[in-house]
DNA sequence: GGACTCCATAACATCCTTGTTATGGATGGC
DNA sequence: GCCATCCATAACAAGGATGTTATGGAGTCC
């Protein structure tokens, strides 16, 4: 039931670069070239590569390539699997209802 | 809105490994010393407490003292702004209702 | 073919992380 | 006072992470 431990580590360690955060949020709103994920990044291009090898050996990037464009997809099933995990500790946050707690409540809306 | 990306950097980065996952849920059931923490894992007690710092570093464990009796207590809030920031991607998830949906769907629950 | 763009990789420097052993401080029991 | 236990810290080694510049491959356009 528990996800895999080698995953989570890679999982969590890719999380924990905010570079690689930017670039899983700009993907959440659609695919993009290495070139559109570097732009706004102040780093040289060889340094989102390997940020991007990073995501992609934890699973929360893929790399394809059609004909010239070559565009990095996110994959957010390992999210999934660090969510569930965080969520077994939901228990010793404030237990006030409040803003996250609405929002996980989406969830269970229509 | 948005956590301190700082912070967030911290948060992920001690959860990057088994062995501080592994005393956060231990901490779960209750305070530990550092001694009872080290016992199960398989690395020296300074390793442990160093650990430990990095886990007082992400503001995720606090050490007290109490006489001679040194406890580690867990402080799980960070752990909701992580939880924060992943959620944001439950979209991108596997839709279907499932175990994790049910999971998140309690904390709208009596 | 030639020039251009996009991207990966190599080679390198630097700092961080994780572990070890050794050691000493603080506290409690005798 | 003296010893034992618990724990932090120092000092060190080894490997990983992050960045750079230089370079070359693959595909497109003229």
């Amino acid at each position: 039931m528990v996800a895999d431990p080698a995953r989570l580590d890679a999982v969590f360690a890719a999380l924990a670069h905010p570079h690689r955060r930017a670039i899983l949020e700009r993907l959440a709103g659609g695919e993009a070239s290495v070139h559109e994920l570097a732009a706004p990044l102040p780093v040289s291009q060889p340094a989102v590569s390997r940020h991007l090898s990073v995501l992609e050996g934890a699973g929360l990037v893929t790399r394809g390539q059609r004909g010239t464009y070559r565009p990095c997809t996110l994959d957010a099933h390992p999210l999934r699997e660090a969510t569930e995990w965080l969520v077994g500790f939901r228990d010793f946050w404030a237990s006030s209802y409040d803003a996250l707690d609405a929002l996980l409540a989406e969830t269970d809306a229509p």
